[in-house]
DNA sequence: GCCAACGTTGGC
DNA sequence: GCCAACGTTGGC
């Protein structure tokens, strides 16, 4: 029998987890903004997950990293589809790249919207204690991605432990 | 400050 | 295209 299935025309929301130093951009600092845009990302792996799979909606943990100790702050959004970073084109600034180019862009960003706060950090070892969650990237030896996706499960699983801790 | 695990660079 | 050297990330 033939089965004709629609086609998803990109309606499902995907999930995230993006790291930033707090003594750089907090999620106090986010909180205050209440838009940023994610400039700085040098990695083409997680520029592409930018450019390629993130849109306007998709939800996202904000992970504190180099802190003590690690782990989620919060919860954003994406507020936009990718845009050249313009810190590429910023001299002055620690991630211009001479490579990037107004007329050809090699680095992107998307905006990031403010959603909450946990009132208790997420902890880095409150997550790798969590028996179901050993497929998260984060937990993977030597995964130093800064964007990475989290799948639905997961993202519940995390969720549901913030809510915990909240 | 250490260091493992990566990604990037550049000579060949 | 290989790969050694180097730089970066980020938990500990």
């Amino acid at each position: 029998m033939l089965m004709l299935v629609p086609m998803p025309i990109q309606t499902q929301t995907k999930f995230w987890l993006m790291k930033s130093e707090p003594s750089v951009y907090s999620i106090d600092c986010l909180r205050k903004d209440q838009k940023t845009l994610w400039t700085g990302v040098r990695n083409y792996q997680a520029r592409n997950f930018m450019t390629t799979d993130m849109r306007p909606g998709d939800q996202v943990f904000f992970y504190h990293s180099s802190a003590e100790p690690p782990g989620i702050a919060g919860l954003a959004k994406v507020a936009s589809l990718a845009v050249p970073d313009p810190s590429a084109f910023d001299k002055k600034s620690e991630a211009f790249d001479p490579k990037s180019t107004k007329e050809k862009p090699i680095w992107f960003c998307v905006e990031i919207q403010f959603v909450k706060r946990f009132s208790r950090l997420l902890e880095l070892s409150k997550i790798k204690a969590h028996k179901s969650l050993q497929e998260l990237l984060l937990l993977r030896p030597g995964q130093r991605l800064s964007i990475q996706p989290v799948s639905a499960k997961d993202f519940q699983t995390l969720l549901e432990l913030s809510a915990q801790v909240d």
